[in-house]
RNA sequence: GCCCGAAUAGCUCAGUUGGCCAGAGCAACGCUCUUGUAAAGCGUAGGUCGUGGGUUCGAAUCCCACUUCGGGCUCCA
């Protein structure tokens, strides 16, 4: 038979030959690296047979696919290992992630996992790895296949729901969708060893073995707090030690940049326990980064034709009946407070006052499009366990604006926005964004169908005006409307959910807005919401994180500091930061008894853009020493050339 | 909320199987020193060992509850 590789070129192999053969046919390297085969599209072990004509693409260890099988295999390594210790223990799913691999069990006596378990299993991972026990695939039919897992009620659930005998596995994103439910494949390791996949998976377990395991944690099962606590063990696994050495590094390097570190450190804020979980304070340091980004904001929205608002941190609960935040938000907000006059709750939302302010005397629609902004405080109860320093927090400012339009202003005015969100992400040094088009939840939804086609069509619109490419999320819109959600990111690679656009035409309705048109008719407004920065707090903790805290010169809490080499010459260089200051920059002086070299450390390890350092020759000369972040020392510069350089440096 | 883990001085951490006044480095403060680019010297002060209960002759250490923090809670057998 013949069969045609990737690059367009034929091979003759015998009837009945396997991916293997055509590796080995290939050359003995390809022949001992090669994990999987690709035929027309889809994945099979190597030992599958080939049939005439296809086109085969043989996967290696260091490729995407073969990473990812590597990783799936690694995860039945790690179920044989754990299966073996706790006798009695059984397995539900384990999955290849990115970058690792997981599984999740449930152990006899409802018994746990502790962090020092993890070195056992991997003791005994890696005498399952060097004894290279074979992944050997066999079929069978979903009876026999109950028969085999009995004892293993997950993977007999699993067997139901891909059989579509269990009507409790959930629908449209379930384990079943895509799964053929007539036969059942297996892979067995050993005569101890069997598990229920898929497959395929690398030839035998001596592929494997660069993996790390990394923790234990609890996992419900399919992921609904309805159903029992798995315990998990999640791993990484790479196709070479030097792989998985450079990802534990990465992991290191991600860690030195944590906002939560970084932020004490530099002391920007805290979150004091007395304060209650989710709740930050905002130190001197890290407030005037946040009054300059916001300044910045501000100046921004003037320029765009927004107006400024101010609005409660609290309402009477009747604002949230109307707006229908209780009846769908309910979870996400502070328990409410019985007052004398009603039932009140912090705002999880700024946009029901804003529809209080739009509703305020008789619109016209020659004041449309009117654009209300407001850094808005607000209020959301977040689970205890998901809270996580900034980017998950209880109360948190959003650079928040209601943008109500007519329908023939939808279009114009959703393209500009897009423009002017990404304006400001650039200015705050992100370049590199991707977009996702949420649309709506079946299950969590108001208005009517017509009406979320129409804002769902407007907004993709917009985005194909742009040229942008986007992902379409079903159903993952907020209850009262689609929205373009921009992700960034940021300078090691990470992607942050920032800013987001949603259209609206259903608190309109509720709150009865109108406005009356050319011809005297009061119409209907549509309304955009939109958050730029997001949460200013969550933001702060991105830039953080994104700068590694060496805030850009614009932000920088102290700009520069100016260390004079003696007491002597103190004067000139309390002269040096005045000057700065009139310039309009924040300098500070660093003088105190700790020898120069000790000030330069503290200077620098406050990530400070400008050390200066003054001494004899400069008082002479009226020049300073200046040690750039990240650059080479430059003596001599004059004091002038240096204001010009920096103001070059500081601008947005 | 649920699972695992953590909480000792401002910070980073020691503290052996429960047993003399709980330690170190850095930071702070005081004194001394004072000339050019990433840690000067000496000294002082600082902790009800997260909070509350319990076990014990005795608790930072063991048990329980609470608080806060960290890692997770279907990127498809």
């Amino acid at each position: 038979m013949q069969v045609q590789l990737p690059d367009g070129s034929e091979r003759e192999l015998p009837d009945g030959a396997t991916a293997y053969d055509l590796a080995a046919d290939i050359g003995p390297r390809l022949a001992k690296d090669a994990l999987i085969a690709v035929v027309d599209g889809s994945e099979i072990d190597l030992d599958a047979p080939l049939t005439d004509g296809a086109v085969v693409e043989l996967v290696t260890p260091d490729s995407e696919r073969g990473l990812h099988t590597i990783r799936h295999s690694t995860a039945h390594v790690l179920a044989q290992a754990v299966l073996k210790l706790w006798p009695g223990s059984t397995f539900a799913i384990g999955p290849a992630i990115e970058n690792g691999f997981y599984y999740d069990f449930a152990l006899p006596n409802n018994d746990t996992f502790s962090d020092d378990d993890l070195e056992k299993i991997d003791a005994e991972m890696r005498s399952i790895i060097d004894a290279k026990q074979p992944f050997v695939r066999s079929e069978m039919s979903p009876d026999e296949a109950l028969q085999l897992m009995e004892g293993h009620a997950y993977k007999q659930a699993i067997i139901r729901s891909v059989t579509g005998a269990d009507s409790d596995a959930g629908s449209g994103n379930d384990l079943s969708t895509e799964v053929s439910g007539d036969v059942i494949s297996f892979y067995r390791n050993s005569d101890e060893f069997i598990d229920m996949c898929v497959g395929p998976h690398v030839p035998h377990t001596g592929h494997l073995g660069h993996f790390a395991l990394q923790r234990v944690s609890g996992a419900y099962w399919r992921g609904r707090e309805d159903q029992p606590m798995l315990q998990r063990i999640y791993g990484t696994a790479w196709h070479s030690k030097k792989a998985l050495k450079q990802h534990l590094h990465n992991l290191e390097e991600a860690a030195k940049r944590d906002h939560r570190k970084l932020a004490a450190e530099l002391d920007l804020l805290s979150f004091p326990s007395q304060l209650g979980g989710g709740l930050a304070v905002w130190h001197p340091r890290g407030a005037i980064v946040r009054k300059l980004m916001e300044d910045y904001s501000r100046q921004r929205h003037e320029e765009g034709g927004y107006e400024f608002v101010f609005t409660p941190h609290l309402a009477n609960g009747r604002l949230f009946e109307t707006s229908g935040h209780l009846d769908f938000y309910a979870d996400g907000m502070y328990p409410p407070m019985e007052m004398d006059n009603g039932t009140y709750y912090m705002k999880p939302m700024n946009c029901p006052m804003h529809c209080l302010i739009f509703d305020h005397g008789q619109k016209s629609y020659r004041e449309l499009p009117l654009r209300l902004f407001e850094l808005g405080t607000v209020y959301r109860y977040e689970r205890a366990g998901t809270l996580h320093g900034l980017l998950r927090i209880r109360g948190f400012t959003q650079d928040d604006s209601h943008i109500y339009c007519t329908e023939d202003q939808l279009q114009d005015e959703i393209a500009s926005l897009l423009d002017f969100v990404l304006s400001i992400l650039r200015a705050f040094g992100f370049d590199e964004f991707t977009f996702n088009l949420s649309t709506k939840n079946p299950d969590k939804f108001v208005g009517s169908d017509e009406i979320w086609e129409l804002a769902t069509d407007a907004l993709a619109r917009a985005l194909d005006r742009h040229g942008l490419e986007y992902e379409v999320k079903e159903g993952d819109a907020a209850f009262y409307g689609p929205k373009i959600d921009i992700d960034v990111k940021d300078a090691i690679g990470r992607s942050w959910q920032l800013s987001t656009i949603q259209a609206d035409f259903t608190l309109p309705e509720r709150f009865d807005l109108t406005y009356v048109d050319h011809d005297g008719e009061r119409r209907r407004p549509i309304m955009l919401h939109r958050a730029l920065l997001g949460s200013i707090e969550r933001f702060f903790g991105v830039l953080i994180e994104h700068y590694a805290g060496n805030f850009p010169t614009w932000l920088a809490p102290v700009q520069v500091q100016v260390l004079p080499v003696a007491d002597a010459h103190r004067d000139y260089a309390e002269q040096v930061v005045a000057r700065l200051v009139d310039a309009g920059f924040r300098a500070e002086l660093l003088a105190s008894s700790d020898p120069l070299g000790k000030r330069i450390r503290n200077a620098k390890m406050a990530k400070t853009p400008h050390v200066l350092v003054v001494g004899d020759d400069d008082i002479a000369a009226g020049t300073v020493g200046d040690n750039p972040r990240g650059g080479q020392v430059e003596r001599g510069v004059a004091l002038n050339d240096f204001i010009g350089r920096l103001s070059d440096e500081a601008q947005i």
